[in-house]
DNA sequence: CTGCGTATGTGTACGGTGTAAACAGCGGAG
DNA sequence: CTCCGCTGTTTACACCGTACACATACGCAG
């Protein structure tokens, strides 16, 4: 069925079909039960449960930056951003299971704001506004972040132009604030 | 009301108490154990785990709408409105393992727009633009919210400069957007 | 060939969990 | 008094993560 070299990938893809299902968390011995080997066999691969989910993880965001990666691929620097929250957020409703997995608290996974998955986003945020600015690049990020974590466990329902409004509003307020406090940097050119 | 005040509110009592103590999740047996009783007892007031949880987490809700009341108490709707986000993302920081068992997606707990905790944002992001804005209102929410867990499940750092920056960046391009088109209309109302 | 170490998977076992089923004390209604 | 509903107990089952000991299969030294 998947096409897999050894125990390790197998494990690993099954784990992304469970979740992909709606499985809320795989678990050792049921993922060892769909690969067809013993309960103890992950664990010739894997630390504990949380290094597997880690390495699920790892394979979201493989899949997330690409997702993010496409939807920065044309456009403005404006368009550009407007278009990675987007796909954010799609992405998060389109797999809940995994960008939970991604997002979970033991995962110990590339979360930090200089990953590669989020380095992408805080690039344009710093290509829109002329310099590198970490508040304006946190806000997009939890923006994009809250809007997907309240469509995934809040009753929130979210449609494309709403999550694109709120982004292009955001933005908004960084051009009006960098307008009141220019910030020193490079010639200031039109957001486009 | 709640015709008991016994074994129930004991049990809840202490799963505040391990969630703030930083347990993960009580747990039906721990919880009884601490309480001293046996561990099928907590089934006579709840109908399972899920239930239980979402008992806490209307607790949770309680306490959280009151960080958020204090913070809307005074100064002008701009001002009350960054007091409550940064409450929002104090209250997280303050309680994670409860912030993260209110939103926990088996509780059907008041996570809706309109449950108490967040009309009181909803309201004051109306009262700032002078009308009904879901969309701003959703933007608000996502924002403090992305923070919130960014904080607590990524790696993110924050303090309360950045929050009330990100907040006020928003809320300037609201006023921004509001001066481009003064009179939108009710925006394509989002399904509640 | 034998012997051996290493990598991989198996079997068994322990303590934890959620929860279903049957039972026991106890206060109020007839 | 008996009967009943509420509450808590005991017992039991299936599932979980995982520690331990064992089996099997490989490449390699002699």
């Amino acid at each position: 069925m998947v096409p897999a070299t050894g125990l390790r990938d197998t494990l690993l893809d099954h784990a992304i079909v469970m979740l992909e299902a709606g499985e809320a968390e795989p678990g050792i011995r049921a993922l060892a039960r769909a690969a067809g080997v013993s309960a103890m066999a992950p664990y010739r691969h894997f630390a504990d449960k949380a290094a597997l989910l880690a390495a699920v993880a790892e394979r979201g965001f493989a899949l997330f930056l690409d997702a993010l990666s496409a939807a920065d691929a044309e456009g403005s620097d404006a368009e550009r951003l407007v278009a990675q929250g987007v796909a954010y957020v799609d992405f998060a409703c389109a797999h809940p299971a995994l960008f939970r997995a991604m997002f979970a608290r033991g995962a110990a996974a590339p979360k930090q704001p200089d990953a590669p998955a989020f380095a992408i986003l805080t690039r344009r945020v710093a290509a829109l506004v002329g310099a590198d600015d970490p508040t304006a690049a946190l806000g997009c990020w939890a923006i994009v972040h809250g809007m997907a974590t309240l469509a995934l466990d809040g009753g929130v329902t979210l449609m494309p132009e709403q999550v694109r409004a709120v982004l292009r509003t955001y933005v908004a307020g960084i051009v009006a604030v960098m307008r009141d406090c220019p910030t020193p940097g490079p010639s200031p050119e039109g957001e486009g």
